[in-house]
DNA sequence: TTGTAGGCGTTATCAT
DNA sequence: ATGATAACGCCTACAA
């Protein structure tokens, strides 16, 4: 690798100027600032950002981990994130907890490690251990999605008890008795919040779930359906079915489908967490949706608020619902307003050319 | 931050001596390593390891650009690379070009500049502009599902010949005479392999599709929709249309949806690349399914050979069609044998659990 | 305006 | 077995 004095080398000078003329600083002739330039273009120089970073104490890294990359909401709060950040000039390097604290914890040590500017972590459970790490070293940290015991860090999240209520009341209304729920994992904060949301809910309309019809997954796939195959073979089994999550939920739909069960017929379904699919299947799917855009770049501000040395807010946004169907319930709200609500803004056009050949 | 020299210094020995004990390098008593390991534990002592990769010049980190976070292909793929390589001590950091040809090259050059140990790239054009940064810096590189001009590092990739063989054999055999075809961007490798030879396993069976009934997207939703309405549109329109990418399906399934066509009674549909949800719609979509799982382990696999200083050869693993019914064709090819092809192996149990409270 | 020198936190080569 | 000491590649007072 070629490094900074060989630059200096050729262009006869100092590292000190090759330095200054690369920040931009104060000082260099405009001529030997163009021979320093001359001589970066013609070795091809690039600066070494680690040793940049050592001597700086500052990466422009922040670090992400994420509890699931495979989830789509995960993944679009990601690309979010990373957009602010770039806008910003700074880079972002995932981790993927696997809905894991271990391997949170792990990844919290190794982004720590690599002394990245400040922390975004979408925890995996409540389990806080790894936060003192983290304030000890002296990141800034911010949680995104759920909560984490024992931190005092800002937290972006959604609010999705107004919607809860609203399908709540649309079940009941729609003339469910036996509601099934396929709720999130009790040791995180969202399992916790949507499932004390909907049933509290369903309590003021004196409605409160039988205990066996409210199932705990894990936020992933073979949970939801897992969870539907044991609801569905209850005796009395549910009129209805809300899992918390759209892997659940794809999961759970799965399972109905390999039972010959029909929605909503048979049963009736509804998913917090919209995706483009659900729209889709026949009958499209309601569901809860999310602003996964704006809670990633509402995370990324914030974080690089606290690294400016501010003190941000905590954020929370709010979760819609958007009511399709797949409940048995009759009037459809607005389809038209729910497209936009999740849509990431493309700045390139869309190109769609005739073959030509 | 504490540092090493803070360690010794507790400990009262040399920072070399913590450096020894750190490294289980040779020599240190059994005394001193645990006086040392005592210090660092009080301490709360943690490396810096770019202090370390500064010195070592290692950073046991690779590099993963892909062409499109967004994209559950893209997102899987980067699971399993992230899985392979943190079994071999190494850690993934992201870039998301974005499908762009500018943003991937600024991601090229900023993990250079970050030291990466290797690079995993899915281009996402053919302008290979970058390969000879990434060739100068000396840094190891292996490309991913797409190839680039003028490069000489090994590749991985997917052979969809004669998946897309069978398929267009199942469409002539279904009566299908006029095959629309939106496929994917003329300057990436995957776009034009796919098409050509698709048009060359029809041409085999004296089918060649008109020149209009084939457009290019740009492996994105909106250019799937848009694609899908201007061939909808034509007065000759196609009776079945091939998408050459699940997110361009996805959005011809919308705007298929949205015009309340029916498939696959007024058009067929096929697409290049399995999703969870396909297999839910009605009917079920027909696709050629990609063994992404394989194709990120043996991409990192590669890499970590070409770092080892091994000259690995390239990779080619095959697709496979999985006929569902939307072409209207009549016999399903076993449905079973698709799932375990797309599923990630999780090690971990899933739990679902009966609520007790 | 430019150069010299010291240090960021490690590791590795010498001595001792 | 352990301790100085010199890099690694860069930035920044301080001097000139």
């Amino acid at each position: 690798m070629t490094t900074m004095k060989d630059v200096a080398n050729r262009a006869g000078v100092s590292t000190a100027t090759v330095s200054r003329v690369l920040n931009g600083h104060a000082a260099p002739t405009e001529q030997t600032r163009t021979r320093v330039l001359a001589a970066i273009d013609e070795l091809g120089y690039r600066p070494n950002a680690l040793a940049r970073s050592l001597r700086m104490h500052s990466t422009k890294t922040l670090g992400l981990i994420v509890s699931d990359l495979l989830n789509p909401f995960f993944a679009e709060i990601a690309r979010a994130v990373e957009d602010e950040a770039r806008a910003h000039g700074y880079c972002v390097v995932f981790g993927n907890a696997d809905e894991s604290a271990e391997q949170q914890a792990t990844y919290v040590r190794t982004l720590l490690d690599r002394r990245v500017d400040g922390l975004l972590v979408c925890p995996a459970t409540d389990d806080g251990g790894w936060v003192a790490e983290v304030t000890e070293s002296g990141v800034p940290l911010v949680l995104l999605d759920r909560t984490v015991d024992g931190s005092t860090a800002p937290v972006v999240r959604v609010d999705g008890t107004e919607a809860l209520r609203e399908l709540a009341a649309s079940l009941v209304a729609t003339g469910h008795e036996r509601i099934g729920v396929i709720a999130g994992p009790a040791n995180t904060s969202t399992g916790r919040e949507r499932l004390d949301a909907f049933s509290a809910a369903l309590a003021e309309l004196g409605r409160r779930p039988r205990p066996e019809h409210v199932l705990h997954g894990d936020f992933r796939r073979a949970s939801g359906a897992a969870a539907a195959a044991a609801l569905m073979s209850l005796p009395e089994r549910p009129s209805v079915l809300v899992a918390m999550d759209n892997l659940m939920g794809l999961g759970a739909l799965e399972e109905l489908r390999g039972r010959g069960l029909v929605v909503p017929r048979d049963v009736g379904l509804a998913v917090y967490d919209d995706q483009p699919w659900f729209p889709l299947l026949d009958p499209p799917i309601t569901v809860i949706a999310q602003p996964t855009v704006a809670m990633g770049g509402a995370a990324a501000r914030s974080l690089l608020a606290l690294i400016a040395g501010e003190q941000p807010a905590d954020v929370r946004l709010t979760a819609r619902l958007v009511s399709r169907g797949s409940c048995g319930e009759a009037g459809l709200v607005s389809e038209r307003a729910s497209s936009p609500f999740n849509t990431a803004v493309r700045t390139r056009p869309t190109s769609v050319s005739e073959e030509d050949s």
